[in-house]
RNA sequence: GUGGAUGUAGCUCAGUAGGUUAGAGCACCAGAUUGUGGUUCUGGGGGUCGCCGGUUCGAGGCCGGUCUUCCACCCCA
């Protein structure tokens, strides 16, 4: 037989008990609250048909996208003429499969397929896995999940509010309190762009000021310059993206600026109604910053678009989302807008490794492991199990007949509190010797007082 | 997709200008302790030095390719 090494493909991971228990802790939280705020489940395949997926996430998603090999002879319809076209063409022949690449799109297609049995706004939850072929770095994975809470079919900006109100209160619990949510609209964005005399080039405009954070405006007028832009305009831009002091004051400052602009004004109004509904619905503090300069890069967006930061973390945006006016149009029912909000639990779980906010777990692990003695204990070993598990605890049975000694060490490595040794003569008098592993006391009772002690170290 | 770095035992890492049977700590297994874990002591197993090819009398160390991981770009959760 020909060995190999076991490995995973490049940027995908397994989760060990360990993780998974914290994984859960993290996703079971962001159900609740999806729930809470009166979301229903929901789940789309795997796989989706390749035109569903492409041209919905700009050249560059599509780049990232896994295509998935027609089944059988893949090849059977390709000729030569076709493989010297390149790829590009080459491909809706061999592949009609790929991988989802996010969840909204999916969920798009879906309520264009179902649209006469939703009642508007429908509003739905959906936490699955993701595909990327993106290069993997800190943070960054080719598999990870992503937990989408979007409404669709309301243009009410209360819709914005309630995702305000749901992140603060999710992150909240999860005790991430260090972090920012930024805000913009990509009306004012169009604003600006129309502002600096550049109202066609709204796009190459948001890829280049999105990274003003993060390589600071020199090298961002620079890469301004070499799309075109004029001198001019992008010193016109640095006095709009200058403004500064609160969200308010910088919202009447741009007011300003852009009042000639009529998106511009329009996306202004429209934060400013955002935050006026915010105020009366956020619990406690909502720690919204409105920056216009955040520019997200997804291409549906159309509306209000935001961005969770937690502070002094390398890692990039935890989670993202905004308003769609027009996503179920390339799916044939237009005019149906919708917001949305996307969790990546796979960062969250990075920051909050980071910063130690996971609790200890101690109700995974079972209460005691039941020892097995010799061959002839085995069956009353296994009515103890019985017994204890009738009474509600959680217990586990060493299953193979080895020395004590490698049981007892088992319920150490597993930090498993009790051990119960159930030997001849613990079964002759009808007894049980209980072994508390922290302290290595040890005592014989019978079951009904082994259970009361169990249950009274527990609790304390 | 582009560029840079990396890869030695399960883990963290040593390994001197290429030169015998490749080391340590931790982890693992066994014994001291035949009804008892954590500490201690003693002993033991485990490596085709990421993979493929090349140079050389000889390669863990040099060269080429390839894969992984990390970093930057791109983009993003």
């Amino acid at each position: 037989m020909v060995t190999q090494k076991p490995a995973i493909p490049k940027g995908t991971r397994d989760f060990g008990p360990a993780i998974m228990v914290r994984r859960n802790y993290i996703l079971e939280t962001i159900k609740k609250t999806y729930q809470q705020f009166g979301y229903l489940p929901l789940e789309t395949p795997a796989l989706e048909n390749i035109s569903v997926l492409t041209g919905n996430y700009g050249d560059e998603g599509d780049q990232l996208l896994f295509k998935i090999l027609n089944s059988g002879d893949f090849l059977s319809k390709v000729d030569k003429a076709d493989i010297d076209q390149g790829y590009k063409k080459l491909l809706p022949k061999i592949s009609n499969k790929g991988l989802k690449y996010d969840l909204t799109v999916p969920f798009a297609r879906f309520v264009a397929m179902n649209r006469h049995e939703i009642n508007f706004p429908f509003k739905r939850y959906q936490i699955q896995p993701v595909w990327r072929a993106d290069n993997p770095q800190m943070g960054r994975y080719r598999e990870f999940y992503q937990c989408d809470a979007d409404v669709i079919g309301s243009e009410s900006l209360i819709c914005e509010a309630e995702i305000i109100s749901l992140i603060n209160q999710i992150l909240n619990q999860l005790g991430i309190h260090d972090f920012i949510l930024k805000m913009n609209h990509r009306s004012i964005l169009a604003g600006i762009s129309e502002e600096i005399g550049a109202p066609d080039k709204v796009a190459v405009l948001c890829v280049a000021i999105d990274k003003l954070e993060k390589i600071g405006q020199e090298k961002v007028s620079r890469e301004l310059e070499a799309k075109g832009f004029t001198p001019n305009s992008i010193t016109r831009l640095f006095e709009i993206l200058e403004v500064s002091g609160t969200n308010q004051e910088i919202l009447s400052k741009l007011s300003q600026l852009l009042k000639k602009s009529t998106p511009g004004t329009e996306g202004l109004k429209a934060i400013q109604q955002i935050f006026a509904y915010a105020d009366n619905l956020v619990i406690g503090d909502h720690r919204v910053q409105f920056d216009p300069s955040l520019a997200r890069g997804l291409s549906y967006y159309t509306g209000a678009i935001f961005e969770v930061q937690v502070n002094n973390q390398e890692i990039g945006s935890i989670g993202g989302g905004g308003r769609y006016d027009d996503l179920t149009s390339i799916f044939g029912l237009p005019g149906v807008s919708g917001v949305g909000f996307s969790f990546g639990v796979d960062r969250v779980y990075d920051v909050m490794e980071k910063l130690q906010l996971f609790p200890e777990f101690q109700n995974t692990q079972s209460q005691v492991l039941v020892t097995i003695f010799d061959d002839t204990t085995v069956i009353h070993a296994l009515q103890i199990v019985r017994e204890l598990r009738k009474q509600g605890l959680t217990v586990e049975i060493f299953p193979d007949t080895v020395k004590l000694k490698k049981q007892l060490n088992h319920a150490h490595k597993k930090s498993i509190p009790f051990v119960i040794i159930l030997g001849p003569d613990e079964i002759a008098n009808n007894q049980l010797t209980l072994k508390n592993m922290a302290t290595g006391h040890q005592t014989s009772q019978d079951l009904n007082t082994t259970v009361n002690l169990i249950n009274s170290t527990q609790s304390k």
